[in-house]
DNA sequence: GCTTCTCGTAAGCTGAGCCGATGCTCGACG
DNA sequence: CGTCGAGCATCGGCTCAGCTTACGAGAAGC
């Protein structure tokens, strides 16, 4: 019998590449990880990986394997969010991760909305890297986040990962000192965030879909600065409705046929966990009016 | 994360109903059962069992854990297989248990079969008792396992196992020294299986269906010393096609509109091994002739 | 060239988990 | 009603699976 412990950390590396990273993300020492894919490599009988350079690759029968792995985590996880329906209150602690404009404009009236329906609960909030976010989650960090995709960066499904249909859809805008599309901005400095965030991403998209590459200025990830630095005359910048409660003068938003849609992620099984579905639903109820679910 | 290990003590307390059992057929100490159980229940944080008299019985929680339990045995079990696709060439044991006739009468063409498909694989055959089928299986001691149902005995379903379609099927016969029916032989001495066997069940039931309940004079396992001691004017019995193949003189058998189906068993799951469909295979062309797949 | 990053192996240690012994409770039986 | 056996839980002690630390080898980058 395969032992799933084993299974596991194939998954980590199947997602993370490297034998290290898995070691980092559940905190073991990388050897203990070798060590314990090798015994798996054992009493699999068959090779799961090859080191190519100075990574380690899986072979097409270890990719099967993750496969089957997936399914098995996803069954436990079942297993005990159902577990977790037979007991009377919830409690305990809910790990929560969120990016951060989420987290100043959401997250405070979810919260109260759950500790009104379950008092025993302790939601722990941390603010994460969008990118993290789902090896947070598989390596149990995290129980349930908050994770945003925009129309131009489609989100590859992370297999291990589940998401709700979106709780909220947002407009994007493009702040300047004046309205304008996109277009017009072809020579104007850009702010945005630091590259490899999702935003950065986005942004680029956008200038490249309209024709130009942008002229970065400015890379800051928080919107509220964002915007005293286009109000300050430092340039122009996508921003999306959430980021925009805080207006400084000066600063004209133009609405585009963009948008950004906020998802609640978790393991793959948990989305029948009490704890969970709850803080989902109190997620529903503390969105703002005027951005309806979405589709 | 449940741990798979401890759940699975939770699947064989759930079939074998004591925590002495459990450590029996999986070659533990009941100590160290009940070990497991109680940190499965801590980890679950739910009561899962409860001692009623001198046993222990499960909550319905616990129940509810039993049956993800087994679906996460049959996924592993299915990944191995997977796994032993890969392999070049099948090799290692293939541990089959049979019931006595099936041993005689259809084992050793298929073991020769299947020598001939794949000479690296070490079948081992072992004679067990019908009813300990199941718990073998599941406790990892066999794979693949030959096992009959009767008309009139029908066979549970049993979870964490899966069956094929019947191999053969095989007619009964009223074994005499003169023709006749079930009904005729209300006052005649009857021989048969001991009690707790298929067998013997079978044959009571048919009497009771007939309108009468038997006398019992033999109860032995053995068709072969059956028919001699119907020979010698002992008694009747109630036969299958397996069990006639040494008639001896003066025994007169009378076709009965009944039949005795055999299946293969083995861990759900485990039907996608090629090792164990290899072996089915070999099962399909020995069958002798006049033994028609069935129904 | 040297540095850095990664994986694997060896050696040693710690704790999870096993066994055996003991005690308790419940049911069967005379 | 007393005795006995079956079954489960708990305690003490031990063993080994599996972790860490230390070290070496090979590949990429400067």
């Amino acid at each position: 019998m395969l032992d799933v412990r084993r299974l596991r950390l194939l998954r980590e590396l199947a997602h993370l590449g490297t034998i290290a990273a898995v070691a980092e993300a559940l905190s073991f020492s990388p050897s203990a990880v070798s060590q314990q894919l090798s015994v798996l490599e054992k009493e699999a009988g068959v090779p799961l990986l090859e080191r190519t350079g100075r990574r380690v690759t899986l072979t097409p029968a270890a990719l099967g394997l993750v496969r089957h792995a997936e399914a098995v985590l996803a069954l436990l996880e079942q297993a005990g969010a159902e577990l977790a329906h037979t007991k009377r209150g919830l409690a305990g602690p809910l790990r929560i991760g969120t990016y951060p404009s989420a987290a100043r404009a959401i997250i405070p009236g979810a919260l109260a909305e759950l500790a009104a329906w379950h008092p025993g609960l302790e939601p722990m909030v941390t603010e994460v890297d969008p990118a993290g976010v789902g090896a947070a989650l598989r390596a149990g960090e995290l129980d349930v986040a908050l994770v945003h995709e925009y129309d131009l960066v489609p989100a590859d499904p992370e297999p291990g990962l589940a998401l709700t249909r979106p709780l909220f859809t947002e407009p994007m805008y493009l702040a300047g000192r004046a309205p304008g599309t996109i277009a017009e901005q072809r020579a104007a400095p850009w702010i945005m965030s630091p590259p490899g965030t999702l935003c950065h991403t986005m942004t680029v998209r956008a200038c490249e879909a309209a024709g130009f590459a942008p002229r970065v200025r400015h890379q800051i990830d928080d919107f509220t600065t964002v915007l005293a630095l286009v109000a300050a005359g430092q340039g122009v910048a996508l921003v999306p409705h959430l980021g925009t409660d805080r207006q400084p003068p000066g600063v004209v938003l133009t609405r585009l046929p963009m948008y950004r849609r906020t998802r609640a992620a978790f393991r793959a099984g948990a989305g029948s966990h009490p704890a969970i579905s709850a803080f989902v639903s109190a997620l529903h109820t503390a969105v703002p009016p005027g951005l309806g679910g979405g589709s």
